[in-house]
DNA sequence: ATTTTTAGTTGCAAATTGCAAGTTAAATTT
DNA sequence: AAATTTAACTTGCAATTTGCAACTAAAAAT
């Protein structure tokens, strides 16, 4: 399923996250708290159920997500991120803030947001790696 | 061309961005120096003429990349990244760092890139950005 | 026991990608 | 000056991927 372009780390993030819907469902999961296959076929920009399943299984092969049963219902499946997907949120801070400036007038951006990240980053990716954390 | 799937900034991103070869011509532009077709079309993950051809058009009308002739020989083209398109660098390292951190054994990345990356991402980013501009 | 919900799968058309060959303008060689 | 080479593409076509719509299976709720 992921391919080896070539040992460059640049191309290997992109062969396991260079589509446009990967990093839209670490997102979800990420900064939305979304956790179910349901909630994560509501994003806002509408992926197809077999996209989204498709997506999920090759994100779990690439140990960036991890799929759990839920105990309290067993058609309910628990998607989490792993530790390699947590590390994608510097990646994600990052697009949000070129983002930020070169498209803001288009954007609706969480101002606050965009100021922490600025003025302190690491402790941003804190906060949000701990909200992640106390959802598990 | 690049359609608006919603106004989330990290959609944005992935909409200018998303896909396995616009980053690598990003890469290859900032990090490697290359400047004409040819020397992009030499990558080792081997793009195709006509979908070089085709991200070189996005990345320009996305303007994170800006082509000018080149008066010495007026076949080549010089393609050059834009303010844009150099504050793609972050992400970039931040990728570096990620695949680094996760496949380090799979793959071969310059170490001090990846420590000076840790240390010091701002400086690094400054002297890439440095190099870059030294090019034009 | 029947209906509803969840998490998918399947079939198929449309769009995108990738390979190979062709084209055009400018530079170089003869 | 004419012929050749080079650079930057474009074109045609097959293969792969995407996206829509409908269908399915298992578990939960009624």
């Amino acid at each position: 399923m992921v391919m080896n372009r070539s040992d460059c780390p640049i191309s290997n993030a992109l062969d396991h996250l260079g589509d446009r819907w990967s990093l839209l469902v670490i997102r979800d999961i990420a900064f939305f708290g979304k956790k179910t296959y349901s909630e994560l076929l509501e994003s806002s920009e509408g992926i197809a159920t077999n996209i989204l399943s498709s997506r999920l299984k090759n994100l779990e092969a690439s140990n960036i997500i991890k799929r759990k049963p839920n105990p309290s219902d067993r058609r309910r499946h628990i998607y989490s991120l792993t530790e390699s997907g947590k590390d994608l949120l510097p990646i994600l801070i990052e697009m949000i803030l070129w983002s930020a400036k070169h498209y803001s007038d288009m954007l609706d951006i969480p101002s606050d947001l965009v100021q922490k990240a600025k003025d302190d980053r690491d402790a941003l990716i804190g906060q949000l790696i701990d909200q992640i954390v106390a959802r598990e």
